[in-house]
Formats: structure tokens, C-alpha cells, sequence
DNA sequence: ATCAACATACCAACTGGTCGGTTTGTCAAG
DNA sequence: CTTGACAAACCGACCAGTTGGTATGTTGAT
């Protein structure tokens, strides 16, 4: 008889799964090495998984890239949209509100997909791949704050002041990355909270549990 | 006699000048390919110089991405430098000031800026060689807010709200990456000016020429 | 003659894939 | 229940090209 092999690596088979954990392994590295150093090889040590079961399921790594990048948004808007219902509801103070916000910015996954962001004007492939997820994020930010504030202003007005709510995170966000003195965030949001929310009156929740 | 061979590539002599080719090179390569695809081979290329001639120059191609970074951040300084002194001497007004300062800031090289100060979060070695630029860059820009604008408030919160200024510029520019809508870009320079600059007295030159 | 400045060939490692083989789960037929 | 067929899922070896350098030789200015 042949002598005993050593067993082939078990092949899960869970499509689903397998998918959100390269998702989740490229979010890793993403975060770990930038998107420069966001590589393959990288991407599939991270999750454990062969470079054949990951090119089974992304025809290209941009696919893959999009597809991370997709997710993020979402968590994104889906943890904005969280903080207003909250907000609404009296469960947190304005204050608080707006320090979950610009922590929700600041976080290495937001940063992450900046870097994304920006990489994405010189990558017409990548960038047609993520063009869907980018609308909807946009769209689901400003109705974020929207849905969470009214404005005594006309509706173009009120669409111009919180695009500037979102950039000025931004640009506090971007600004992080080299790290800030120990009371800047502090300052950042006692102001955000002056300069941005001053004039909103916070929409009452529907249905106050 | 030896048949007369093909001349080698003659090699000019002037240490400053390529340097400076150098740098540039690099930059023109970062606006078009971004920061995950400025390679060597391709700022060579780009500068029509061997590679040999770079690593004469720079030890590592972290010291000529720095090198050019710092380049970068020092002409931005001088950019915004000069809109105050225009300004301040009246030769353009507040509206047009703005418009030229959000300028500066949605440029190429700009924007290419923001992607070396992303990646840099993950790049110890860059991180250290470009903290001297980093600082100089930072102390520059709040100072040209306070040297062109005077506040009525006191030194912490005026740092703040110049803070919030630079901040909005950025947040702005990333969104730019995008592209805005046509006149987007018109509606963040009035809604600016009104915000930041409302209460913001512009200083006047010391020798109006 | 000397040395800084520059060129070119070479190097090991890495890149995003491709490809042939193996494994696994499902389904249908007996 | 068993068996065989099938295709999706996965593996790992292979590929051509690229990467940031290094080593050696040549050139040009003094």
C-alpha cells in the first residue's frame, strides 16, 4: 500500500463565509498596511485561505477592494444612523452625540476607507466598481443628518451646511492620522457642536421607547 | 580602429538640478498614479535618469518620497502665504480669496499630498523622515489664518476655529476627488466665507504698495 | 589622478493573476 | 441506503512582470 499521506487541507464549503471573511481579512490589512501595502498574498494569510479560493470568488482584487469598501460605507451609515435614532429617542446628550460621530470618522476603518477614497481617482476599474456604494453612502450621510436635525433654512442651504458638517469631520479625521494634542478632539467637538448644530433643533423620535 | 559605437547616455553634472528633477518627477507621477503606484521605475522614467543616479541621491525611495513631500507642503504654505498678502493689501477681495484658497486646497497636488499623509500612518520610516516637514507645515498654515485674519476670541478657541477652517478646506478637497456638482464648489465658497470668516477682520498690510 | 555623479546589469522577493488537480455537497437513480 | 455524476468550492504550483534595491563600471569636472 501507499504509504499514508499527509491530508490535503480541508476545503470548508460555505460560499457565504468565505466571502465575508476575505471581506474581513482585506478590511484587516487595509487598516494594518494601507491600501498600498494591501496585497494577495496579504490579504489571503490574514484569512487563512488559498489565493485559488479567493480569485474563485473575485474575478479581480479591485472587485474584492469594492466590495470591502462597500461594506464599510455601510457600517458606517448604519452606525450614523444608530447615533440619531439614540439622539432622537433622549437616549444621549448632544454632546455625546457628536463625540460618537467624530469617533465614528476618526476610526481606523474610516481612515482606511479614505485612503481607499482617494486612491480610487487614479483606479477607473476600482472606481466604477465602487461607484453604486459611493451614491448610496452619500446619500444615506446627508440624510443622516437630515433625518436627525431640522434646519430653519431653505432646503439648498440646509443641503450646503451639512456637507460642511461631513467634510469638517473629514478633515478633523484626516488630521488624526497624525495623531492630535491630548484636548484637540475635546476642542474639536465643543466647537462642531457650536459652529454646525447650534441653529439644528434635534427631531423628536417617532415612537420614544 | 574600433567601428564608432552608439555614444553612451551622456551624463550631465549638476547634483542640484537633479535632485530637483527628482522630486518633481515623483510628484508628476503621484498626481498620476497615486501614492500605491509611484514605483521607481517609474519616476526614472518619468525624470528620463537611471536609477542609478536616484539611489546616488537618495538612500532609500522613502527619503525621495519625503523629500518630495516636503516640497509639496512648503509651496502650499507659500501659495496660501501669498493669498494673504493680497488680501491684506486689497488687491483681490474676501470672496475671491476664499475661492483661490479652496483652490490650493482641491488641486492634484494637493490631493496627492493627502495620500502620502494617509499611507504615512502605516510607514514608520516615512512617518519619521517627513515630521520636520509635518510640523513646519502645520505652524505655517495656522499662521496664515491668524497673520491675515483677526478674531475676537481668545488664542485657545481662535486656534480652534482656525483649526475648523483648515479642517473644512480639507474635508472639502477629499470630496472633490469625487467631483462636485457644478456650482457645489461656488456654494461651499460663500458658505464658508460665512461661516469661518463672518466675524473674521481682515488685517491690513503694513506697506500697502 | 580623484571622486562625485551617473548608467546599466543583476538580484531576491513580491505582484496579480492562471491553471490543473482535489475536495465537498447535492441530487438522482437503482 | 448506496453509488455515481456533477459542479461549485478550494488548493497550491506555476507564470510573467515588477519591485526596491545592489554592485560594478563609466563619465565628467576639478
Amino acid at each position: 500500500m501507499t504509504p499514508a499521506k499527509i491530508a490535503p487541507r480541508a476545503q470548508a464549503r460555505n460560499a457565504d463565509q468565505m466571502v465575508e471573511l476575505l471581506k474581513q481579512a482585506a478590511t484587516r490589512q487595509l487598516i494594518l498596511n494601507g491600501f498600498a501595502g494591501l496585497s494577495i498574498q496579504r490579504i489571503v494569510s490574514e484569512a487563512g485561505v488559498s489565493k485559488g479560493a479567493l480569485f474563485h470568488h473575485f474575478p479581480t482584487k479591485n472587485h474584492l477592494i469594492a466590495a470591502a469598501f462597500g461594506d464599510l460605507l455601510r457600517t458606517f451609515e448604519q452606525e450614523l444612523s444608530n447615533l440619531g435614532c439614540r439622539l432622537r429617542k433622549g437616549e444621549i446628550g448632544r454632546t455625546a452625540f457628536v463625540r460618537h460621530v467624530v469617533e465614528t470618522f476618526a476610526s481606523d476603518m474610516f481612515i482606511g476607507s479614505m485612503e481607499i477614497a482617494l486612491a480610487i481617482r487614479v483606479e477607473p476599474d476600482l472606481s466604477e466598481l465602487v461607484a453604486d456604494s459611493v451614491n448610496v453612502w452619500r446619500a444615506g450621510l446627508n440624510a443622516f443628518w437630515t433625518d436627525t436635525f431640522a434646519l430653519d433654512l431653505p432646503p439648498e442651504e440646509a443641503r450646503t451646511h451639512w456637507a460642511m458638517a461631513s467634510n469638517l469631520l473629514r478633515g478633523h479625521a484626516f488630521t488624526s492620522t497624525f495623531g492630535v494634542e491630548p484636548d484637540a478632539r475635546e476642542k474639536f467637538i465643543l466647537a462642531f457642536e457650536q459652529l454646525i448644530l447650534s441653529k439644528a433643533a434635534i427631531k423628536k423620535a417617532a415612537n420614544p421607547t
